[in-house]
DNA sequence: GTGAAAGCGCTAACAC
DNA sequence: GTGTTAGCGCTTTCAC
């Protein structure tokens, strides 16, 4: 830690409540009635302590706030990356929900799943008296650190598969994917080849809704195809799929993959969706731009947000009643997706 | 305001400062002296209370340590959006560097620039106590929140333009779209049009060097057009654009936005870039796998964000050097560009 | 070096 | 309704 000296400048003369108090010549704890409206002021005192605050432009101290009343309105996010497309929603949706509520967001990012960099996040995050953690569960980071998180406020989890250990908020992938799966079959293609981004968990919900799909239809389940998060990595997969004539349909783990993947396709000379079909997750912005517009499930991540941050005002109530709030997102057919070439899929 | 009970479980039996003293056997002074390492403590009582704090798994309360010592550990981001590419990226910059230095990161976002929006949100940000307060003034509501701060703790801007009103860390975009715009100039295009993203001020960065390119040239200017944020925005530009015969080459204000402009193109028939030439701005993680790859300019985002933190670190010493951080972000050229088509052109 | 005492800005508990 | 008295959990004098 490193040790620097501070102006003290503005910040030594912050107006207090006790110049407040004293310029309404009321009692401290009567301005803060009137702050916390938690008991009945009489008009008189009320207007007079109002016009003191805006005179004096008060603003009253959270910090002092949350010391005195242990009921700190800051809710903490961590994250393992802020700036992809879907974290950035639902940090978004987090945002608005907690701004209207009168809440403040605070971010920490974790940057891998590694305990001790886990651990520093946790402890980053817990030393700030929050009113409750929401926690992205979307990748091993994420799964790690809402593993680790000792229960000391309430926690909120984001995600895309269920589990039981806290509440959360969750897009069902696992269903989604199924579907869109079904939805290949249903073109005609024999099997639907699937390329996975890293896993939150040992297997994603995406994975797993595709694999059922084709189990119950009793086709297929060839191997799966690993990319990473970056988009980059799709392209190398999409060559390689070129070269293998026995792929005519492809289930990406997101959007970004599935541009890359076709960036690799068209590059070795095929065409998609005449000889290759390919379908990604998440309806990026991007999507329906693309060349061929992307055939895709529509997550909504900032609502994902927002159903959170409602989970979690409930979990500050203490009522214990909603613990869990699903939706299962819609497919979004566009064109990048057809039925199978007929110059194609001999294995 | 709504009025909610609140369980008190966990957080009642918080351990304190007290309890690690009481457990080591040292005074509270002591305990806080071993914690911010502000004065010397023998050794073998040093010992006794990091004991105590591993068994006990003590964290200190950062809110009564802000309120106690007048430091508190909190930069504050204020944004007109989160979400978006260049936004995001530069809050993960900023919250990398914070983390790293021990503060933690809240963020406040600003829906629109009317007066009464920005007043909330500055007011919900001032009352958190804070070490700091960094702004992206990249739109018209970053640029009213920074316009309405009160500077009562120390302020940075991130900015693509210079102003002098606060520190600020800087990427050049003026110098930037010069050298892009005489990119196009050189390749043999008579003029080059420009599709401007909402802007930040009266004129923004981009579309001053654009216009300063082509004066220098001595070179029509021609109208500007205007597009929105959403990429879609540029479909209907672009639309525009391949109807008007004189249009070889157009600079777009960011990535997104060439993105559209390209389909909108292409969807009339045209080709990018054997008809018309689109750059944008930005280097957006898909601009490279775009087709064709987009030629851009690299503007790094998270590095801005950790300028600004630098800067604001700097600001918090009290060392009123470095007030001001640029960076000239080079062009990327890729294939989006090219010579003008001798069919078009004729005005 | 170390502890006792005071206080950061606010809310809670209790009288009146 | 309103003021007085106590603290929230920590850091900061200031003695020793």
């Amino acid at each position: 830690m490193t040790h620097i000296e501070v102006r003290n400048d503005a910040a030594a003369n912050r107006v207090t409540i006790a110049d407040v108090a004293a310029l309404a010549d009321v009692s401290v704890p009567t301005v803060s009635r009137v702050l916390t409206g938690a008991a009945k002021v009489s008009r008189v005192r009320r207007e007079r302590v109002e016009r003191a605050i805006a005179e004096l432009s008060f603003r009253p101290s959270a910090a002092a706030r949350a010391l005195a009343s242990r009921r700190p309105q800051v809710i903490a996010i961590i994250a393992g990356d802020t700036s992809q497309y879907g974290y950035a929603e639902a940090i978004r949706g987090v945002e608005e929900s907690a701004r209207a509520s009168g809440y403040t967001v605070m971010i920490t990012v974790v940057e891998s799943n590694d305990d001790a960099v886990v651990e520093k996040a946790i402890a980053a995050t817990l030393s700030q008296s929050l009113a409750g953690i929401i926690v992205l569960k979307f990748d091993p980071p994420g799964v790690a650190a809402l593993a680790q998180m000792p229960h000391e406020v309430p926690i909120v989890a984001l995600s895309g598969v269920r589990d039981t250990s806290v509440p959360q908020a969750v897009i069902d992938e696992t269903r989604a994917a199924e579907e869109l799966t079904n939805y290949l079959l249903d073109l005609g293609h024999a099997t639907v080849h699937h390329v996975r981004v890293p896993a939150s968990r040992r297997e994603d919900g995406r994975t797993t809704g595709w694999r059922r799909a084709l189990r119950t239809a009793g086709r297929d389940v060839p191997v799966i195809l690993d990319a990473t998060w970056d988009p980059h990595s799709g392209v190398a997969v999409g060559a390689g799929i070129a070269a293998s004539r026995d792929v005519t349909a492809v289930f990406c783990g997101n959007d970004e993959i599935a541009m890359g993947v076709i960036r690799g396709i068209t590059d070795a000379g095929l065409s998609v969706p005449e000889d290759i079909s390919v379908v990604g997750f998440d309806d990026h912005p991007l999507a329906a731009l693309w060349s061929p517009p992307l055939t895709t499930v529509d997550q909504d991540f900032a609502r994902l947000g927002r159903r959170g941050f409602s989970l979690m005002l409930a979990e500050i109530a203490g009522e214990a009643t909603r613990k869990y709030s699903s939706e299962r997102p819609p497919v979004v057919v566009r064109q990048s997706a057809a039925a199978p070439s007929r110059t194609r899929g001999g294995a």
